[in-house]
DNA sequence: AGACGTACCTGACCGC
DNA sequence: TGCGGTCAGGTACGTC
């Protein structure tokens, strides 16, 4: 489900709603396990804790507390949600956040690809999920000089080394294909035969369609909304994504697509070299 | 090291 | 109505 766009909007979601400055009263665990084991010291360590900001980094939403980071993936279908006074439970809610306001927000999960672990304060940085993730897409140190230096010698199709988390984090499936159409890149040309200016406009093209899609409030193609339970909009402005067959925007001719990377991939063979 | 396939899991959708 | 096949926003791991 979520690309850095998506997750952006749940973190800015969860700080609408007021999750910071919330203090723990209660972590239910209601199942065994997301993607790995939950484990119990989230029940037994977070009570009492307050939650002082929620960030994104990658794709990971961090809750940081005094003592601990909550590091937390939503996988393919991961989503939080507040949950009222009267309200039930329902399939595939995993954990429950009580904080002592009686807020509560629930963590759900359908395909359990989500991860959610706790970590000491000191430790985030060396957390096995986080400590080989390459540069944030919007920071200023991913550059196209970076691009370029990274890519060389690589024959692996750039579309697939713009969604390697360890050259930079953050683009997946859709995304990928998007900023390729505006770059002018086809997906499948090796990493290493990209020219220092294509890097640099891939990377600048990277960038405005992740700010582009954090304004709109992200894509929902089937069930992605934020924790306030709000779509987002940028799927209306696809220009190659889940467009096979149909009219390039510049020039018409139609838009292809294959597996690339295990996944469908979507471009313009036109418009694209 | 890097490239590639496969596995993890549920649900929606499509054709028969 | 049901059943099998396919696909889905992600990542980790094994193998060559």
């Amino acid at each position: 489900m979520p690309e850095l766009p998506e997750v952006e909007n749940v973190k800015l979601s969860l700080e609408g709603l007021g999750a910071p400055g919330q203090q723990f009263a209660k972590v239910q665990l209601l199942s065994p396990a997301l993607r790995t084991p939950l484990k119990k010291d989230l029940s037994k360590r977070l009570p009492g804790q307050k939650i002082l900001c929620v960030r994104r980094r990658a794709k990971f939403l961090l809750f940081e507390t005094e003592n601990f980071w909550i590091v937390n993936h939503l996988g393919m279908t991961g989503s939080w949600r507040p949950l009222d006074n009267g309200d039930e439970l329902i399939k595939h809610d995993h954990v429950v956040f009580e904080f002592g306001s009686g807020m509560k927000l629930v963590f759900n999960d359908p395909r359990r690809f989500g991860l959610m672990e706790m970590v000491d304060k000191q430790s985030l940085e060396r957390h096995a999920w986080l400590k080989n993730l390459g540069p944030e897409p919007l920071e200023a140190d991913f550059t196209g000089e970076y691009l370029f230096r990274v890519t060389r010698r690589l024959k692996s199709p750039i579309k697939n080394v713009i969604m390697d988390q360890k050259k930079v984090v953050g683009v997946g499936n859709i995304y990928a294909s998007e900023a390729l159409f505006r770059a002018g890149i086809k997906p499948t040309r090796p990493a290493g035969r990209l020219r220092r200016e294509e890097a640099d406009r891939l990377v600048e093209r990277i960038r405005e369609v992740l700010f582009l899609a954090i304004a709109s409030g992200g894509s929902t193609i089937r069930d992605y909304k934020n924790s306030r339970g709000e779509s987002g909009q940028f799927q209306n402005l696809f220009v190659v994504y889940d467009r096979l067959g149909q009219p390039c925007v510049n020039c018409g001719t139609k838009i292809r697509s294959r597996f690339l990377g295990g996944r469908n991939t979507y471009w313009c063979a036109k418009c694209q070299r």
